[in-house]
RNA sequence: GGAGAGGUCGCAUAGUGGUCUAGUGCGCCGCACUCGAAAUGCGGUGUGUCGCAAGGCACCGUGGGUUCGAAUCCCACCCUCUCCUCCA
């Protein structure tokens, strides 16, 4: 959500900026209701100033018993009800029309966004490491885990559907390996606070970090309960301070959440379905910050920072893009995407998004903050990034450390976790 | 799921139809007193929205209703607590 003064005020840089994203905002439609809705709001008020001071002065007279007097003051007034009930309710209405139109306006690129409207217009900011060599022709990981009986795509399509893989075995060992390995990371190292959120929420949340009303198609739905299942932790983990005002000394806020994603993937049907590569069930640890408005572009590059350190613990070659504003998505002001190499598939996967949202989700949830006691509330910048997603970090760690006998090393940092340091095939 | 209790301004409480424009205490801010502090006294202290402003309007869990007028009465729902039931 923006600044409702700024859309009045300054209505064309809005609808430039936005441009940028190849989006095309509502904002005549904006401000056409505003103004319905000020007006009346105007008018409406007036009638109300009235009838509070009629109602005054009714009681007034009761005081002091003139009780003939009241009664026909009383008859004025009820006359003026249902216009003022019908003026209300019409008030109401037209405020709920300028608040769906306000949610959905998506955020404005930062000036530092390059222009574009496709990922060829990214720009790489920098990468780390090498693409592995091999004597071989490396395999794919589904190939690698279907071998080594850690994946089973087959009966996880069975039991559930397709994109619901199950993990096996060592499979299953190196998945809760991985997980553990980032959360500890994160938070014994990196200075985040651990959150462990519930995996499903309900629609205000997923209001608040702007999953909602529009991307309600990528959603699991629970409609007994009006429950959604989380596509990220980022919708919980944000929405813990909804409606809340934060403490100056608690900026910044970094916090870390392992949760479930599920995603239905809704018009992508067809794309990546082998392997890994876009399922409906991972797991994913999510990086949280609030930060101050200020310094949120600094926080914006240390959290990026914080993402990649995972694959530099883990040895895997990366590259850093910085996302152009039209490929960036909806709520962003500025995005950076990790991806990471993966050998066997050969190609390079995107496996961690670090945004800058601003105040765009802390405007919806209302998430602010004091500077100090007394002073007026303001809204907190939001930034959340991977820290990372497992299933293309899985793809990639298995098809970088896999061996020409048909093992895999693991890469060092992760050996306590798994508990071994080479998964073998069975003999 | 069943029964009961409760949800009021940062916190704690008062308020059961019109001097409530929601009182009081604590906390907080300002001023006074003081060398300084404590204590004390005085004043102030929520959010949103419309307005250049003065000021208006809305908000006592949420949504409806009754009434000229609702924190207060009625209905539905949500949440919290206690007990029962169920249960990993």
């Amino acid at each position: 959500m923006l600044d409702r003064q700024l859309l009045r005020n300054q209505p064309e840089v809005v609808r430039a900026k936005i441009a940028r994203k190849g989006i095309e905002a509502p904002i005549d439609e904006f401000l056409l209701v505003d103004q319905e809705f000020r007006t009346l709001q105007v008018q409406v008020n007036e009638w109300q100033a009235e009838s509070n001071a009629a109602s005054k002065s009714i009681g007034a007279l009761m005081a002091q018993g003139k009780k003939e007097e009241a009664e026909a003051a009383k008859a004025t007034a009820s006359t003026r009800k249902s216009q003022i009930q019908e003026g209300e309710h019409k008030l109401r209405e037209i405020e709920l029309q300028l608040h769906d139109i306000e949610l959905k306006f998506p955020n404005l690129p930062h000036d530092s966004t390059p222009d574009g409207l496709t990922p060829e217009d990214n720009v790489e900011a920098r990468d780390w490491g090498e693409q592995p060599t091999f004597s071989f022709a490396p395999e794919a990981h589904w190939e690698i885990g279907e071998r080594l009986g850690m994946l089973d795509f087959p009966r996880g399509a069975k039991i559930t559907g397709s994109g619901f893989p199950v993990y096996t075995g060592w499979g299953a060992r190196l998945q809760r390996a991985l997980i553990s390995f980032m959360i500890d990371h994160q938070t014994q190292t990196r200075g985040y606070h651990e959150v462990y959120p519930p995996y499903l929420v309900n629609r205000e949340s997923l209001i608040g970090t702007g999953n909602l009303p529009k991307f309600e198609e990528d959603l699991y739905r629970c409609d007994a309960d009006e429950l959604f299942l989380v596509p990220t932790a980022e919708v919980p983990v944000t929405n813990l301070y909804r409606d809340e005002i934060l403490e100056y000394w608690q900026l910044p806020m970094k916090l870390a959440a392992y949760s479930a994603c599920f995603r239905r993937e809704a018009g992508s049907a067809g794309k990546d379905t082998r392997g890994l590569l876009r399922i409906h069930q991972f797991d994913k640890v999510e990086l949280v910050k609030f930060s101050l408005p200020e310094t949120s572009y600094e926080e914006l590059e240390l959290m990026v920072e914080d993402a990649e350190s995972v694959l530099q613990a883990l040895g895997l070659h990366y590259r850093v893009l910085l996302l152009c504003a039209g490929d960036m998505g909806d709520k962003g002001c500025k995005c950076y995407d990790l991806e990471v190499w993966s050998p066997g598939v050969g190609r390079y996967l995107e496996i961690s998004s670090c945004t800058n949202f601003e105040d765009y989700q802390s405007r919806r949830a209302k998430i602010r903050f004091r500077r100090e006691q007394g002073s007026k509330a303001e809204f907190v910048h939001i930034l959340n990034g991977s820290g990372l997603a497992t299933p293309r970090l899985y793809s990639a760690l298995l098809e970088t450390y896999q061996q020409e006998d048909g093992s895999i090393i693991i890469p060092e940092p992760l050996v306590p976790y798994v508990g071994t340091d080479c998964i073998e095939p069975a003999h």
